[in-house]
DNA sequence: TTTTGATTTGTAATGAGTACAAAAGTAGAA
DNA sequence: TTCTACTTTTGTACTCATTACAAATCAAAA
């Protein structure tokens, strides 16, 4: 068993959540990902290594991992929700041409002026959205 | 017929829609609504005014004055979108408690600080998102 | 080994939103 | 007014993301 997959399994269970081997590899691609993947594409993925998961497991996981505050939801592309890490806090951009999601560096990002009350209203958590056009769509399009 | 609808008439003109009853209809909808309205809430109540309207045209109304930039989508409420109108640039507190939807004074809003460029990428569109529990919950849970 | 509880699976259902073609409405030309 | 071309509206069927739920499987403790 690699070191990673133990890593992954002690910090699971650091987090209350039963280290079963469908959790790690769903957690292991999330961590190898560099994109933001939805539910779809982890179960087009994973599948291709578990072939026996279903769709509604990774559904439970991803909830689980929510809940636990291991995974953030990214509600930044219309209808359909994509998965990130928890890291450091940091906001997201949206590519309208080509749709990728890229991720700020927490200092260029505004959620980093976290209030913890904003209008007399308790705040549990910002998320801060840019949609536009991203560099590489720029210099292709010029 | 009323001042107001006159005016909603001459608005939608000024942004290039052509005024049908059933676009000032829902035009004059979401500016009397307080709430930011789900196409689904917005088909149940514009339905009592006119009976014939479908939930598609909801649809389509909705689409065009988002092109138009007159109505702006939320999603802050996970997979369903909201709607509220652009009004100057303001964010939004979802209270996890009651589900309301809450406008931020433009003073307050993060998205004030609205950059034209972010780590090289052209930002069209800044959405900041809060979510906690709002001041009336606060109050009432004491 | 038995028991108990958690996890996983598969299917069916829900809910939001879209596609599409027919019907109705609108405005201008003849 | 009537014809024509174009836009809007309608209704139905469909897609897609997600959830509900109950049966099956698994895992750990007694």
């Amino acid at each position: 068993m690699s070191t990673k997959v133990e890593n992954i399994k002690n910090y699971l269970e650091s987090k209350n959540v039963k280290p079963t081997y469908h959790r790690i590899m769903i957690m292991k691609y999330l961590e190898d990902s560099k994109e933001h993947p939805t539910a779809e594409k982890i179960y087009e993925d994973v599948v291709k290594t578990i072939p026996t998961i279903s769709k509604t497991t990774v559904y439970n996981t991803l909830k689980v991992f929510v809940e636990e505050g291991i995974v953030e939801e990214l509600n930044i592309a219309g209808t359909t929700t994509h998965y990130d890490l928890s890291k450091q806090d940091h906001d997201h951009f949206l590519c309208l041409e080509c749709g990728r999601i890229y991720d700020i560096s927490p200092e260029e990002s505004l959620g980093r002026n976290c209030v913890d009350t904003i209008e007399g209203n308790k705040v549990d958590e910002v998320k801060c959205y840019y949609k536009g056009i991203c560099k590489e769509c720029l210099e292709k399009d010029n």
